[in-house]
RNA sequence: GGCUCCGUCGUCUAGUGGCCUAGGACUCUGGCUUCUCAAGCCAGCUACGAGGGUUCGAAUCCCUUCGGAGCUACCA
């Protein structure tokens, strides 16, 4: 296997749509391996199939990594010695190397179109045998090449699977052989000289001196088709690169991961306010753990920490619960200056506040007591509005509760004593109104207080009392109570 | 169908022959705390897919079986 010193990991998705979260798990063990490792993380964008890959994918990719804070050391924006990372910028290279094959033998023209192949492979399902190429091509005689050019036809190149078996050793899976009986000649290039996936990806693997690939188990049983294109290649065993086949990250109904039991897209969690830190600590949880009891770890533990040898071979479910009490946790553990930082665009965007320096200054005395009770950044709007709410109205729902005879007392006898208040601070506000309505009336505290959180939040369900009428302010809060008196 | 991978609480996992009457986390349930909601604290529920071996001893090793998944493309 490979002995370089210097490790290389690549992580190469083919972005046919936003990356989502099962790409992210992959690119971030490749990247926590690469760290771990203190050897290259190598970006490659997988673009050979152009009809379904778009620049716009390709640009959401890189933001996403980047916003995820999993950097790499080459690959697009940054360049590199082994540049393009672009597959669809590389296109003569891997030309050279299907003619080569050819020159070679390993590879042939295969004239069949994609009917006949269809029809044959329909036959092969039907008799109850393996389905896959048959081989019709591979001796074909000049005679017939010719036939099939004055027809017109355009030949893909395929590679000639040799008789045997391929075995090698999978770091997570152990050794897995594959005998060629059932590992069909494969398709190299198209008809129009494009690559496919088989030959890009293994010449690129080769000629960027991969070392390790860490990767979705899916490719697992394409595995011994690129070790052919090595072969053909004629790279050495021992250079090529070790093989380490990521279990699958799946839905809640053991199906893959899709719209359907889950958002799977990073963009719809980064809207939703969950941060890039909980996201990766969650997802290093699926098919890896730290080993001993602590699972809420740095980005930087995660380096520490990983080595393929921990990672698992079962697949993992997503389970959308455990990243809210991770995101909780990491929202909570933030200092106030960042708190604030992922904060504010919520807040604008929700038209909660303009940016003022007044609003902002609001937001920050704000944050501390709403730090707790948040599990997604996307809650902090509803929080907050009625701290910057310019027409406020109580939750029609709520209103009932206030014009009951009690709330209505205590309202009253709330107002008086917080009229004639000197200093308004939280702690003055329930000094006085405890004196007042727990001592003196002889409420139960949750009782005395549900009447003046609804009149002055809005909601029986808010921040601290005392502390949201201290940021409310005097004469916001004192005209919320009259306005729920004379209701 | 064939090939390949996988199988510990509901979920993520710890566990590599005795430390396991199986540990942690999330969820759920009950309680404490409490100005609501949270947070926090305490307690509880629940698992080695099944069946055979090997062994003094098995979640750990072997076999069979059952289940799940992936691949089987001129997608990746």
């Amino acid at each position: 296997m490979a002995n370089n010193s210097q490790v290389r990991v690549r992580f190469a998705p083919s972005p046919t749509g936003d990356l989502h979260v099962g790409n992210i798990r992959t690119a971030l063990f490749d990247w926590a391996y690469a760290r771990h490792t203190q050897g290259k993380l190598i970006f490659r964008i997988e673009d050979t199939d152009r009809d379904r890959v778009t620049d716009e994918y390709i640009q959401a990719a890189i933001d996403t990594l980047k916003w995820l804070g999993l950097n790499w050391d080459e690959g697009p924006e940054v360049g590199g010695a082994y540049g393009p990372y672009l597959q669809s910028q590389r296109l003569e290279i891997y030309a050279e190397w299907a003619q080569k094959f050819l020159d070679n033998g390993d590879a042939y023209h295969c004239y069949c179109s994609a009917d006949e192949l269809e029809e044959r492979r329909q036959l092969q399902m039907k008799n109850n045998q393996a389905p896959g190429y048959d081989g019709k091509c591979r001796d074909l005689s000049n005679v017939q090449i010719e036939d099939y050019k004055s027809k017109g036809r355009k030949p893909v190149v395929r590679m000639r699977m040799p008789q045997g078996e391929t075995v090698f050793t999978d770091a997570i899976r152990g050794e897995v052989k594959f005998e060629h009986l059932y590992v069909p000649d494969f398709v190299l290039a198209r008809a129009d000289g494009s690559p496919l996936y088989t030959l890009a990806v293994a010449v690129d693997d080769i000629l960027m001196k991969i070392t390790h690939v860490l990767r979705g188990e899916d490719l697992l049983s394409s595995t011994p088709r690129q070790i052919r294109v090595y072969q053909a290649m004629g790279v050495a065993e021992s250079d090529y690169p070790i093989f380490a086949h990521l279990p699958f990250v799946m839905g809640q109904d053991n199906a893959k991961l899709s719209k359907r039991n889950g958002e799977v897209s990073i963009a719809w969690y980064r809207e939703k306010g969950f941060l890039p830190d909980a996201i990766c600590n969650y997802l290093a949880l699926l098919g890896w753990s730290p080993g001993d009891d602590k699972e809420n770890i740095t980005m930087q533990e995660l380096v520490d920490l990983f080595t393929v040898e921990r990672v698992n071979s079962s697949p993992a479910r997503f389970d959308m619960k455990k990243l809210e009490a991770i995101n909780g946790d990491k929202i909570r553990a933030l200092s106030l200056p960042d708190f604030l930082d992922w904060a504010l665009p919520f807040l604008m965007k929700a038209n909660v506040i303009s940016g003022s320096d007044d609003e902002i200054a609001l937001v920050k005395k704000a944050l501390p007591i709403i730090q707790e009770r948040i599990v997604t950044l996307g809650e902090i709007p509803a929080m907050l509005n009625f701290l910057f709410v310019k027409n406020f109205a109580v939750d029609p729902e709520e209103q009932p509760k206030l014009v009951e005879a009690a709330a209505q007392e205590v309202l009253k006898v709330a107002l008086t004593k917080v009229e004639s208040l000197e200093k308004w601070d939280h702690t003055s506000i329930e000094e006085v109104l405890r004196k007042a309505l727990i001592e003196e009336l002889g409420l139960k505290p949750r009782i005395a207080f549900s009447a003046l959180r609804i009149a002055v939040t809005g909601s029986h369900i808010s921040p601290p009392l005392f502390e949201s009428m201290e940021l409310l302010g005097r004469d916001g809060s004192i005209s919320r109570i009259k306005s729920a008196i004379s209701a």
